[in-house]
DNA sequence: GTGAAAGCGCTAACAG
DNA sequence: CTGTTAGCGCTTTCAC
């Protein structure tokens, strides 16, 4: 293993230069510069990370703290993650990969030990237990995901309330009267997810002002469960017209189901889906939608982390505002029968 | 922050005495073990990784290198990363996240900065470019993938060419004579990826073997290409009656597009799938599949990882044999017409 | 069963 | 612009 002591030795200079030449932390004469890159190049040296660690007390990576649960909104998950690490890596840190598994104490355990100078936080809960952890230590982080209180933290999420909004708005000015919504599996609304919530009430807001009718059902992913909660729905509110989705494992057997039903889309039943936009253009009927601008939470997150890093820290909350695509999924209302 | 030193004054011991409590590298005294434990807690000490990292030349991080293209089998990747992450923490090691963005670079970086210990490299092409690196380090390493040569390194895969004999030999034993194999998007074939050409080469073997005639088509995902796709094998083989899909995108449409031509599953066509379990059950017809064990390949990677790391190395290639389950897409074949 | 002490490789004052 | 030097906090001989 090649150290800086040998470059040092190798360029004829002393360590701190080399270590300089390293950081940039001073000037440095152009020539003594080149010998030591020169000397770095031939030895095929790399600094240790311990070592760096351990003398300037940063470790240069960032936590990323992922749910456990590998069953909701897997690709934005990963869409996410890949894109913490990629910008993370353009500032010059790595990523550690922690799932929620260890609870808690992955909290506690990483920013003891000096593991990571930062961390991110995903899948935020309203209350999430992970919080108090993270306000009592000093660590900088960023949650993706807004707790019900978010005093003292850094947040970016969606604006779930505008997006809500945003897809009663749609329809409303379409013309649909009475409008579904098919929403993630129950589970997720009880351990109070709070874009689920939000988005929610955004959408009941809106549909008051509009005066638009909303019925809200979870639903399981899958077939099944989609065809049973399709049926509870047109039987409660036969006049229903205007489907929101939000359930990525709901999408394609809603539409395979109105098919089967001999309900056309747009013609006879407009649906407009919460999902990456991926999700959107694959679907057997390209949908219009709200994106989740996973790689944009990503990055957004990233870049507020290096800012506290670096210093320029400021506790806000960014709310990213949502934007709905028309493709081909939604059309005027049908006339009253 | 609580250093070792603190810890050994505060229970009135040296500091070995203290280090060799926390690694169990020789025997302590029951009393003093207990000592230094009580003024661990009290004092709320945590090691510092760089600084244990620095002395003891080991990390207790394995790298993960992920794709960066998110596109494929995202949900496979990421359960494969939990999985990885999950036992990797139960040895007491962490996982750095490396996107491919930063390409072989990364091994060089990541090996020669001491940063992670060991690396698993996913999503192995044929002839993967990370692999002379990897070779010329000497970081134990394991692959989940099986290049086109394996000599002196260690593979994690599903058996791929067993998984499409195994399809081969479902389909043929329930009477079907003309079998078409939706594939991947023809960018996967292109770049070489092991798992897909070799599944086409068990699949071809096992239909030679069993009089059968297979029809490979590659697909990319969603609705529209999945019904060019399916139009153009009936039109060129009328007679198909046994569909093998690996391309989960694929899936769906293909099992709508059959419905809306009136062709029933399983009575008309058979549809075996190459997919997670949960992506089969969730189908709008309960899919007869193969499954891809992605945690148990997380797994075992990390497994073998650590028996190297122990010096109980041993450059095995690992082929998981492949396991089909029966459910609701597959049937005899329908009488000839 | 326990202590003392020598580093691990690098950073960042301090000194010129 | 460059060199000297004192640690960073922990592991691990070596010695008792």
């Amino acid at each position: 293993m090649v150290t800086l002591a040998e470059v040092a030795q190798h360029a004829g200079v002393s360590a701190s230069t080399v270590s300089y030449v390293l950081s940039g932390k001073r000037s440095i004469s152009a020539t003594t510069r080149e010998r030591v890159e020169r000397s770095i190049r031939e030895l095929g040296y790399h600094p240790n990370a311990g070592a760096r660690a351990l003398a300037s007390a940063r470790s240069n990576i960032i936590a990323l703290m992922i749910p456990l649960r590998t069953d909701l909104y897997v690709p934005v998950m990963m869409e996410i993650a890949v894109a913490v690490a990629t910008t993370a890596r353009a500032h010059g840190y790595d990523v550690l990969l922690l799932t929620g598994e260890e609870g808690p104490g992955a909290v506690r355990r990483v920013t003891g030990s000096g593991l990571a100078d930062a961390m991110i936080l995903m899948d935020v809960e309203l209350e999430d237990e992970r919080l108090p952890l993270l306000r009592g230590s000093h660590q900088p982080s960023v949650l993706i995901g807004l707790p019900a209180e978010a005093g003292g933290l850094t947040c970016v999420d969606l604006d779930w309330t505008a997006t809500g909004a945003l897809c009663v708005e749609h329809l409303a000015g379409l013309g649909h009267r009475d409008i579904a919504v098919i929403g993630e599996a129950p589970a997720v609304y009880e351990r109070h997810t709070g874009f689920a919530e939000r988005t929610l009430d955004g959408l009941r807001a809106r549909a008051r002002q509009t005066g638009v009718r909303v019925l809200h059902r979870p639903c399981e992913g899958g077939y099944d469960a989609m065809a049973v909660t399709l049926a509870r729905i047109l039987d409660e509110r036969p006049g229903t017209s205007g489907f929101v989705v939000q359930n990525e494992s709901a999408v394609e057997p809603l539409l395979a189901l109105l098919r089967q039903q001999g309900r056309a889309v747009p013609e006879d039943v407009s649906v407009i889906a919460i999902c990456p936009d991926q999700v959107a253009v694959q679907a057997s009927v390209r949908l219009t939608s709200v994106a989740i601008p996973a790689q944009e939470m990503g990055r957004h997150a990233v870049e507020h982390l290096m800012a506290k890093l670096a210093g320029r820290g400021d506790d806000e909350v960014v709310l990213i505002t949502p934007e709905l695509t028309v493709r081909a999924s939604t059309g005027p209302a049908p006339a009253a029968p």
